[in-house]
DNA sequence: TCTACACTTCGCCACATGGCGAAATGCAGG
DNA sequence: CCTGCATTTCGCCATGTGGCGAAGTGTAGA
């Protein structure tokens, strides 16, 4: 039971169903969701720490950033339904491109700079 | 993102969870609900309602009673692909299919002394 | 090993949510 | 209408959750 209850619970917030849509692309690290998300770097951390548990994405480290994309045939059997309910839905909503437009801009930078212009040290 | 975020949310709930498993095997009334789940009946009305408000059941008013059952092709485009999930899981969930066991228990009385039963004046 | 930096963890706050009992609602039958 | 009963709504409480900033962790490079 927990096992469906994580996936969908996780799936069912409008923050992480923003993250699961952007992964659709391809993988990003941390600071890249951030700088579409527009929210503080703990946050984007925990709801990725959160579709991690649910088996909704993998992580992998590369260097000093880590790499989140979405879970393949993962430990949790009913993620890839989920994964697939998700890449469904939406395709049309407003906020939804409204980040994929956004993820393209941050995809055309190089990644110090996107990091670099995180709400840490104000300067955007 | 509403309607999706509605359907994931009721359904992420192991209460509700466990409402839909219960349906799954024909239309019930709240007392036959809360029969089984043993709550509340304040409690098992506010869970119909929010699976109501994802378009994940369907209500009819029949004499005195109310007969929840799974939405059919709802107006929520989701609800039916969640059904579907829920549907092909916890076959084997140890909870799920005690509850099933209660609920054949229950379909066996007539309805009046099912709710009966009620917490509201104990006398089971 | 020291600094820089990407990310996570922790502690906090505001708000959402699940549970309950009590009161309100709405239909059936006298 | 008035009563009885199934269900819902309301008010309350305890707990869960999303947001943040600050402090901690871990890796790359000087």
């Amino acid at each position: 039971m927990r096992q469906l209850e994580a996936a969908l619970k996780a799936a069912g917030d409008p923050t992480r169903t923003r993250i699961l849509k952007l992964l659709e692309d391809g993988e990003l690290c941390v600071c890249q969701v951030q700088a579409v998300l527009r929210l503080a770097p703990s946050t984007v951390s925990k709801h990725l720490a959160i579709l991690k548990a649910a088996a909704l994405v993998d992580d992998r480290r590369e260097g000093r950033w880590i790499r989140y994309a979405l879970a393949g045939s993962g430990h949790n059997p009913y993620a890839r339904d989920v994964l697939g309910l998700v890449r469904r839905a939406l395709r049309r909503d407003p906020k939804i491109r409204e980040d994929r437009r956004r993820l393209k801009d941050v995809l055309k930078m190089p990644l110090a700079e996107v990091c670099a212009l995180r709400p840490g040290r104000l300067r955007a």
